[in-house]
DNA sequence: GTGAAAGCGCTAACAG
DNA sequence: CTGTTAGCGCTTTCAC
């Protein structure tokens, strides 16, 4: 069943500067808004546009001027969290002319710089990259040469606004919580990070200082015990694993991420052991299945929309004045009390 | 802190040829792989290409020949089966000079066929609409302007290829598992379609006949009983609600998706009856959560990978013959067991 | 096998 | 306020 005919050309600026009766130039004017357009011509434009349901290329205004495109990258499309954050750029592009494409930035470094570049090739009239892993450095080269919004990163930036929320507070609240719930031995499963930019910039590492620094507070930095692993579920069940061989085991674990807890709860039905009966259990980011009635984890809420809605503030702010001084919003968590956390009397 | 220099002027292909001291011609001919060039000139250009750190303009490309960009829609970033099949893509691109760029086209059908439209106005190579809503006119329209594989759509297509899982066959395994271990009142929670060309088409409502067939089959019958809601946890929630006011109650539920299921726990919980004990649950899709131990959900597995993949083949062959006959790819869905579904013996 | 030159559809100077 | 014109960076005839 061969396709009809050939693909139609499609309607171009010319066919309705024609249709129209006026020149490509004044047709350019009345699809930008732009100043010097009498009434009576934006009238005989828009509806030569309709009529003709003309569509601007990207393509073509890419090479003069701006592509109404932003580009989000993000690590992961299986955290409900960044599916958040992309609710709060929708949110905030609605009503504007701008579309966003959406790319995955893998893990390496290499496979993100090469998605990165690929939305500068594609000119995108700005980026937000949400938790990215590249060097500073190639930060500021990417946000050289386009506008960019770093999401999730921080420390101080050059080049770059930034969003993030803060996971310092966050892991204090949840140490705060268990605490008060009359917990000592509260043990925690980090994301194992070496690089000593890493350690100062990404959430990961904010979350374990975080940690630390609340276990000191409250008089239990002899308790501190962490288990570096990876913020994945297997990182989950095999720190997990190695922390139910401690002898006394911990009686509250926080998982530094959702994703994370469920590999504990792997590992805790596999060692038959209850939650909250024999062990506490917190996790971070309050993803969609933490609110699954059978799972109902205690976790951290990063207000992703409102992360999302704020970049993309920042973001076409900095497309209208690319040099203003860069700004860096830090926003609070909130601590989601649920089922799998209760008082140290109710454990043993 | 303003921003330093002037965002450097990107270089281009007559850069390159200038370096190389070759034609532009000569470039852009080793960079699509193009027939006329010499080994010797290939060479050189491309250590130009690699001193300089050209990278070709997709915007410029774009006007003339191709993007090397790929367009996949998808209805929302929340269901982790579509993560699947992005996987799929991704891989089957890996090695390819494709680039995918995703974006969400929200539930309605006129911002569905925005979206469509901004992939066909940012020159995409070709698209992969996941999942679409909008009518078959739609499709085809689009498809008529760039090469198209629509997935998870069934039913006869014109302009396009489509890849789907056998969604009728998959909800006969389902009840047939059901009914193996000896339940008669397996009730199922729908998404409610009334549209006539989506009663042919759409997954959702292939499932429901599938269903409806395989309880036939069984000499079930009278037992048929369809609860109308959404693919989404409020709709499991609902539906489930009006199943356990009935009397006799069902003993199975058949969740025509995993996040409907997981509506349905939250209910089953508020109602203090027992998985698989008081009810079993079955859904559909093997999201990451039903794995989850707490959840651990008899499902069916869509193989989104394979899906993905799949539909990026067809893809890059479209693209490359664009007039070959249209092809309909169905696959094969698998029945997980999990914890979930017991006999009826165990309920009671 | 190679290169000169003509656009692709649009925007931005510039002239009227 | 309006139109003419010169590119943007690339691909593609079409000569050589």
């Amino acid at each position: 069943m061969p396709r009809g005919s050939a693909p139609a050309r499609r309607v171009t600026i010319v066919d309705v500067a024609r249709h129209a009766g006026v020149s490509t130039t004044a047709v350019s004017k009345v699809l930008r808004n732009a100043y010097g357009a009498s009434p009576d011509m934006r009238i005989k434009v828009r509806s030569a546009i309709e009529e003709l349901g003309y569509r601007p290329s990207a393509a073509a205004r890419g090479m003069r001027g701006q592509t109404y495109t932003i580009g989000v990258t993000l690590p992961d499309f299986r955290n409900p969290f960044f599916a958040d954050i992309l609710d709060g750029v929708t949110a905030a592009l609605d009503g504007t002319d701008y579309v966003q494409m959406l790319a995955r930035c893998c893990n390496d470094e290499v496979a993100e710089a090469r998605v990165h570049d690929a939305m500068i090739d594609r000119s995108m009239d700005g980026l937000i990259l949400i938790a990215p892993t590249g060097s500073r450095k190639h930060l500021e080269r990417i946000a050289r040469a386009v506008p960019t919004v770093v999401v999730g990163r921080h420390g101080e930036a050059t080049g770059y606004d930034t969003v993030a929320d803060d996971d310092f507070t966050g892991a204090e609240l949840v140490v705060e919580h268990l605490a008060a719930l009359g917990h000592q031995r509260i043990a925690h499963i980090e994301h194992l990070e070496t690089n000593p930019v890493r350690l100062r910039e990404m959430p990961n590492a904010i979350r374990s200082a975080g940690y630390r620094h609340a276990m000191q507070a409250h008089d239990l930095g002899t308790f501190i015990d962490i288990e570096s692993t990876s913020y994945s579920r297997e990182g989950g069940y095999l720190g997990a694993r190695r922390l139910l061989a401690r002898d006394p085991r911990p009686t509250a674990i926080f998982a530094g991420a959702d994703i994370v807890a469920m590999g504990v709860l792997d590992a805790l039905t596999e060692a038959g052991l209850s939650v909250p009966g024999d062990i506490s259990l917190a996790g971070y980011d309050n993803t969609m299945f933490a609110a699954f009635a059978p799972i109902s984890l205690t976790t951290v809420d990063q207000a992703g929309h409102h992360i999302g809605s704020e970049a993309t503030r920042l973001l076409l702010d900095r497309i209208a004045h690319r040099d203003r001084p860069t700004a860096q919003v830090k926003l609070s968590p909130a601590l989601v009390t649920r089922r799998t956390t209760a008082p140290i009397d109710a454990t043993v």
